[in-house]
DNA sequence: AAGAAATACCTCGTAGGCCGAGGTATTCTG
DNA sequence: CAGAATACCTCGGCCTACGAGGTATTTCTT
């Protein structure tokens, strides 16, 4: 089980990258990421739901409530302008700390007589 | 400035990895992840001190108090085997994550009319 | 056609953890 | 000797994931 804190760290980055391939609702996200994550990560839609209506609070997506002809009525997020933005910060932020542990995998660590 | 989620996140993992370099103290620890980051990432004491205490609780790492014959007194912290064990799988853990998120920055999104 | 299951949304309370603020002691510097 | 820097520690407030509990509609099963 991935720790909660990592969870928690991926859960804006991811959110907004699936929105960045365009609109979905709730329930096809948490699917989503499942599939993404081979079954690794699984996301409850109590831990979906409030992000998706802070995410939308700080203006990053938008959303359309839509009923098709046949079929359940389903809230269709989409990201916004400032949501593109933020996405690029948020990936310069992963990328930097991503970079910080690289560089602590790639060269060996001391051991002792070396 | 990075954001506390994803700083929450690379706690543990930067940590242990860190260690795995060699024993260090708190004082030196926060000076390596500023350096690490080129000053993206501080850590302050608060933050430092908790988690040190909390992974020599959980036995991922043991601590020794040593005074050189002149300078002052720190508390030096090593990786136990355990903590071996536990680093590898926040490496796993985090791979995982950071699959997932190239996945979605790979394949360019959908836009209208493709 | 009724009951069960799945889809789809929502909210609240608990629990866990970062970190600013505040504290002590020692050593170095001007 | 005063002030800064080093080096350790703790407490409390604030934020947030997520289990549990809730509603409504559609689809599947018998």
């Amino acid at each position: 089980m991935i720790p909660k804190a990592l969870v928690a760290a991926s859960l804006r980055p991811l959110m907004l990258s699936i929105l960045d391939h365009g609109q979905s609702y709730g329930y096809a996200i948490i699917q989503r990421i499942h599939d993404l994550s081979d079954g690794q990560l699984t996301w409850t839609d109590g831990t979906l739901y409030p992000v998706l209506h802070r995410l939308e609070a700080e203006g990053l997506i938008a959303s359309t409530w839509r009923t098709s002809a046949v079929g359940r009525r389903r809230k269709y997020y989409h990201l916004t302008p400032a949501g593109q933005r933020a996405l690029e910060t948020e990936k310069r932020h992963w990328l930097n700390v991503h970079a910080m542990l690289l560089k602590l995998w790639g060269s060996p660590p001391q051991w002792a007589g070396t």
